[in-house]
DNA sequence: AGTCCGATATGCT
DNA sequence: GCATATCGGACTC
């Protein structure tokens, strides 16, 4: 039991290539990736989680997405890379939200990673939490995923790839041999969380969460 | 279940 | 300079 650290984990089952985060709507990214184990190395730690939760955000028309309307500041510029790199941005002076980029180049999308289920690296997971053992919200809200899986602000604009280099952090996002194909009565989809500045478009059904799972963020 | 409030990067005036 | 934010933990009722 002295190491955890690679638990449920040897090698990449089956890590989601660049053309799943750049060919697809992103509604659809966001409900593909519930059920898919989202996964980094940070500081030579492995963790991870299924994911549970997600959010779409679409930068073009979407009041919500800190692109709207196209905006360029410079936080929003890793917006307009191609899909497949980290979004991550203080939020409330505290949290760290963590986002992965959608859609072709200079198409500003993100999916928002809401809540994981905890399953690899546990005990680096619990440490980071400040847990002694697992509960629902280990890591079941957007700033719970990123502390306990070590993502913080600095790894805004990191490719969400696997390449197995020992020596730097990484990201990825990959599909495991339990990763069920999930069928649309498995997702609900519900108006996202946080995000009442945005007006009409706070109730756009861009919440996606899988059905009856404990690990979901805490309703409020 | 409801209320309060932290701690700060960011973008706007 | 100033208002605000893709939240979460602590505290009160």
């Amino acid at each position: 039991m002295s190491d955890l650290n690679t638990e449920n984990w040897t090698e990449p089952d089956k890590p989601l290539p660049a053309s799943f985060y750049i060919n697809a709507d992103v509604t659809e990214v966001a409900r593909q990736l519930l059920g898919c184990r989202l996964m980094t190395c940070i500081n030579g730690r492995i963790t991870g989680g299924i994911i549970v939760e997600t959010e779409a955000y679409d930068g073009l028309r979407d009041r919500a997405s800190h692109a709207f309307g196209g905006k360029r500041t410079p936080r929003t510029e890793i917006f307009y890379a191609t899909g497949g790199v980290a979004y991550t941005y203080l939020c409330y002076g505290i949290h760290t939200l963590f986002n992965i980029i959608t859609g072709p180049r200079d198409i500003p999308h993100a999916v928002l990673i809401r809540a994981i289920k905890p399953c690899t690296g546990l005990e680096t997971v619990l440490v980071r939490r400040n847990h002694t053992r697992l509960q629902r919200n280990t890591a079941g809200g957007p700033g719970l995923v990123s502390q306990a899986l070590g993502i913080t602000r600095f790894h805004n604009g990191c490719p969400v790839r696997f390449t197995g280099s020992p020596d730097q952090d990484e990201i990825w996002v990959e599909k495991t041999a339990d990763t069920l194909p999930l069928h649309s009565d498995d997702i609900v989809a519900s108006p996202r969380i946080g995000i009442d500045y945005a007006g009409d478009d706070a109730q756009l059904p861009w919440r996606y969460r899988i059905r009856n799972s404990p690990w979901n963020s805490t309703v409020r």
